[in-house]
DNA sequence: CTGAAAGCGCTTACAG
DNA sequence: CTGAAAGCGCTTACAG
């Protein structure tokens, strides 16, 4: 249980004092220290391989190094892995931590930020509480709205995921279908996000004056999808092409028609959203939205950073990243 | 920038001392507090939504609740998805806070624990330079080898990796395989774990009596997939089988395949690694081989908290977890 | 059963 | 340009 090196024995080894230490460490603007002081310090902390305790400079700032992102339990698809490997990176770049909280309901009685004190907080679904929001704007935690927020419905993402169903619609459209089916995947920890999609769907067919879409549950099940495909097909009058919640969902779809014999898009058209790794490699190649994750990721650890810094930061990302991956199925 | 609630806002409000505060909370052994006094204090805590400072905290008593995830610089497919979702989520349970770093090389220079004082260190997937191990040794940080770790060969994950192939081999020979191909993703940031798992693939073919596997490079391109393919069916002695370095690698095999007119099992049997959401629906329904990365994630969660709380915990898994999967593409 | 006080390792006015 | 000292918010021997 060797004791951990500290700022005073990289002053005795350099002797100096302990202040010393911290100023030539911090870069102190007010303190410009001798370079051969200065030297001296640095070459002493090399030597004793002395690294500030994050804990003990935490609780003299007041605040730490750390991005709290509040997650919701859903189950962590491809995009959200992307979105968290993505984070971690670009935050750990600006020397913050990102730390993930998975919660099912942010109240009271769950504010982690009272314990971890971070420099910024990221709801990435859900917004807060108005309570909480209060709560932390008076405790001088900022605040950064992801980019999966999602009930205001002029929120720029809100408004991102409603244009992922959006995408979707008019493409099946544009390509002379007029009945479409929805694809949901009957999890409800994504609930949220169907809703929105869903939603983008329902106000396409509506503007382009299709019908409702038709929605089925479609688990990834090959049996389960088999089923919705050919309710799909059955109906009075027969849906020609469907949207999928996403890219996995869209890999049942298409499970289900092989189980079923048929080929995409000539018997059903099936489009995704994400454009997963695995999309180009479905049979057909699968046709999707992609809704910019990338480039919504570097946007949102930007302003987490500008939070943080005070700095300026771009503007939150509005639909522009969205756009139509065409491949074969639909 | 309202001051946060501290303990002793707390002992005021409850009319007692800071102390009495602290023990209550802690629930300190040693220390039973009238029951009255304990209500009044919880009563205060509650109704000033009081949460100890974990900076504090860590400061005081020299160690943090952070569980420190030393992740190679892989990307995130949805296996390392999967045991973050899972790890978080125990941990948390436990009243640990994982937080990952993603570092290409751990060395001197680089040695996040220092800040952090984490309670654990986990190095997921190489094993930790010799000298930093005994740092930490030293300043009484343990260590929980990972699940994936992997130079040691007698160790019991690289041996999970290695069988994984073995499963993969013994499958196909079993069906009357003698030449196999092995699909290499090409990535090389993966490329310790191929080399584990191809190993296991030689190893198997060797005790078999088969010929040496075919390694052909497959990245997640059907062009590509499709080239292989051609290739390993045009050898002098072609191959009639291929184990892919995982589920994903296996869709690439599988699209080459389509691109070619060519169906599995029949043209060229396909043989996964995962067991992946997706793998049921690919067509036709991959036959993979599952880590058992479930019981895995669990088991390391369990060592990780032994380590920490010293309480005893289960030994590393061994390979009992590892099974075949099996569905129709082999 | 409860409290006063020390001290964890930093940073930062404040003096010199 | 450098240092002595206070103080961030806890926990925990030590007294009472």
């Amino acid at each position: 249980m060797a004791k951990a090196v500290t700022a005073l024995d990289v002053a005795r080894e350099a002797g100096v004092s302990q202040a010393t230490v911290s100023y030539v460490i911090n870069d102190h603007p007010s303190h410009k220290i001798a370079p051969e002081t200065r030297a001296r310090v640095l070459e002493a902390v090399a030597r004793l391989g002395y690294t500030p305790s994050a804990a003990a400079r935490a609780l003299r700032k007041g605040s730490t190094d750390i991005a709290l992102l509040i997650l919701p339990d859903v189950p962590t698809g491809p995009a959200v892995a992307f979105l968290l490997e993505r984070l971690t990176d670009e935050l750990e770049l600006a020397g913050l931590v990102l730390v993930t909280r998975r919660v099912r309901q942010t109240t009271e009685r769950t504010a982690p930020w009272r314990e971890l004190r971070p420099a910024v907080v990221v709801p990435i679904v859900s917004s807060l509480a108005p309570e909480l929001e209060v709560e932390l704007r008076s405790a001088g935690i900022p605040v950064v709205g992801s980019l999966l927020e999602h009930p205001s419905p002029d929120d720029g993402t809100s408004l991102g995921q409603i244009l992922a169903g959006r995408y979707q619609v008019e493409h099946l459209a544009a390509t002379g279908h007029l009945r479409l089916g929805y694809a949901d995947p009957a999890d409800e920890r994504v609930r949220a996000f169907v809703r929105l999609r869903l939603e983008g769907v329902r106000l396409a067919c509506m503007e382009l004056g299709l019908d409702e879409p038709v929605v089925l549950p479609v688990p990834l099940e090959v049996e389960k999808a088999a089923e919705a495909v050919a309710r799909w097909r059955s109906l009075p009058e027969p849906v020609t092409a469907v949207c999928a919640y996403n890219d996995e969902t869209a890999f049942a779809v298409l499970a289900g028609m092989h189980r079923l014999g048929l080929e995409a898009p000539d018997d059903l058209a099936v489009i995704g959203v994400d454009d997963i790794p695995l999309a180009p490699l479905a049979s057909p190649p699968l046709t999707t939205v992609d809704q910019g994750l990338d480039a919504l990721t570097l946007n949102l650890a930007q302003r987490i950073v500008g939070a943080v810094r005070g700095t300026p930061s771009p503007p939150r990302l509005r639909s522009d990243t969205v756009r139509l991956v065409l491949r074969r199925s639909a």
